[in-house]
RNA sequence: GGUCAGUUGGUGAAACGGUUAACACAUCGCCCUCUCAAGGCGACAUUCACGGGUUCGAAUCCCGUACUGAUCACCA
């Protein structure tokens, strides 16, 4: 059998979105699964939309996300992207495109673009083009030719029959040849249309699978088309729903949607970004939905893609990073927690034990900023936020409960989360206290709020004993 | 408008002619608990867009209707 190879063709917009991100997700585990291989084709065939930095974009997110590409030109040691523009300067395409005229599958076409556009307008939607330049003789195109009149190559079309492919995922379709146009092949300015340049290059990159947005099902009886006007094998086409963003419009830059850079400034984890997006539009067979990267490689099935376009929900993304953040190496998660402590605390207090008190509470990384502001001073706060009916205390309970708690924590040498609540825990049941009832006027008095992660004695063992007994003194002065 | 495709809960979805229509997110309860989380447990579609048909039996097969989307460029 041969070699599975699969590539991601986008052009160059200067934005990764998330459909995109997640056929190319697609195109990387159909090639994986099977050892294949996957390329990166930069198509950037019009020129009259070129985006500076765009194609960095691209390259910089699929490194970001693990779907290194297995060849291409080289990039000081590194495979490069494949780019359709340097690609051309070869004439490849120019040249290909002659070879149809040649063998008569093709003709050249003198009509003007604008010309046709004003047809196009005037006869609204019951627009047929038959090209006149059908028509010519040699002599005049020719002639035509001498003149270096403008042309383009279009395709030659048989009105008559049908065509039909079948696709992986939609199964098999048929349409009408009258209902397919003489496409150009060669634009008038000598670059290649994508719809042309992407077929040469596909088969000349020995792409046996095409994965690509459904958009692409209704063109695609016009690419085997060209496939076979050259003789050559038709590939297995993919053609994946695309990702919503709600019931009517899929997710775009137009729309406003985050983008993949957005997401991870947001905070969210590649990985888990990866591993959410394979799950819009696919599901695997067993019940199971967190997987790495080399897993979704494994357990993907073409088949098990689906045929509607699925919403992206970030709620349920948002949950899946949080279980990235809960299950990653203590190690890792530290150095991942760190600048966004640091951006806040600066070196204050042990971004260790900051991360270790927020550990559980945090879905995203940007959350952490707000979530640490229990660390500040407290500045003023209203001595009602004692009350709480849970822990059945109140302001003047408080003033009775907190000094007791200062002794207890005076008394402490080892000080640490576990040490604190011990002796803190040991206090409360001599007093005949439930543990709250001690715990919940020390988090006031240490925080000045009401919430606040990983709970007081966590606050306690972050702001050492000397900053700890500090604000007590002054809350319970407060208190008086 | 022509052509092509799609339609299971708020969301992602499973099911491949016979189940109480999985599972996950969200939501709502309860438990645990040092607040908040995390974790545990439970509730949440008498029903699979609608109408016919085939069948002992249909979310699953067939035919219509409705709705949604895509496409009809010298754009990709």
């Amino acid at each position: 059998m041969k070699k599975i190879r699969t590539r991601f063709a986008p052009s160059p917009t200067g934005y990764m979105h998330i459909g995109n991100l997640r056929t190319a997700l697609y195109a990387y585990l159909i090639a994986k699964k099977d050892h294949g291989d996957f390329i990166l084709r930069i198509e950037d065939t019009d020129q009259g939309r070129l985006v500076e930095g765009a194609t960095d974009i691209i390259y910089d997110t699929l490194k970001q996300c693990g779907l290194q590409h297995d060849e291409g030109p080289d990039v000081g040691g590194d495979f490069g992207p494949y780019v359709q523009s340097d690609r051309m300067r070869s004439g490849i395409y120019k040249e290909h495109a002659h070879k149809l005229i040649e063998m008569g599958k093709a003709h050249y076409c003198f009509c003007k673009a604008e010309d046709l556009a004003k047809m196009r307008e005037e006869a609204g939607d019951s627009f047929y083009f038959i090209d006149p330049c059908n028509d010519l003789s040699k002599e005049q195109i020719q002639e035509k030719l001498n003149n270096h009149e403008e042309y383009c190559i279009r395709l030659n079309v048989d009105d008559e029959g049908t065509t039909s492919f079948t696709d992986e995922i939609y199964g098999t379709i048929t349409v009408d040849n009258k209902t397919l146009d003489e496409m150009v092949l060669l634009k008038s300015d000598g670059f290649p249309t994508y719809n042309f340049a992407n077929v040469i290059d596909d088969h000349l990159m020995e792409i046996t699978d095409v994965v690509r947005g459904n958009e692409y099902l209704s063109s695609t009886p016009k690419y085997n088309l060209i496939y076979e006007a050259f003789g050559w094998d038709i590939p297995r086409y993919i053609h994946c729903p695309p990702v919503m963003k709600d019931e009517h419009q899929k997710l775009s830059k137009r729309n406003g949607d985050a983008s993949f850079q957005d997401l991870v400034d947001k905070g969210y984890l590649p990985e888990a970004i990866l591993n959410y997006i394979a799950l819009l539009g696919w599901a695997p067979s067993e019940d199971r939905e967190i997987y790495t990267l080399e897993e979704l490689a494994q357990a993907f099935d073409v088949k098990r893609i689906g045929t509607t376009g699925a919403i992206f929900d970030i709620d349920k993304l948002t949950w899946m990073n949080g279980v990235y953040i809960r299950s990653m190496e203590m190690e890792k998660y530290y150095e991942l927690v760190k600048p966004y402590i640091q951006e806040v605390l600066e070196d204050r207090y042990d971004y260790k034990l900051v991360g270790d008190a927020i550990h559980d509470r945090i879905n995203t990384l940007s959350e952490i900023r707000d979530m640490i502001s229990f660390l500040d001073h407290p500045e003023a706060y209203d001595d009602d936020i004692y009350t709480n009916k849970k822990a059945k205390t109140d302001p003047v309970l408080a003033k009775e409960i907190l000094p007791k708690v200062y002794e207890t924590l005076q008394g402490i040498s080892e000080w640490n989360n576990d040490e604190i609540f011990a002796k803190l825990a040991e206090k409360a049941s001599e007093e005949g206290l439930k543990n709250i009832t001690m715990m919940y006027p020390l988090q006031v008095a240490l925080s000045g709020r009401s919430v606040a992660a990983g709970g007081a004695t966590a606050i306690a063992s972050i702001l050492g004993k000397e900053e700890t007994l500090s604000r007590l003194k002054a809350a319970i002065d407060k208190l008086n």
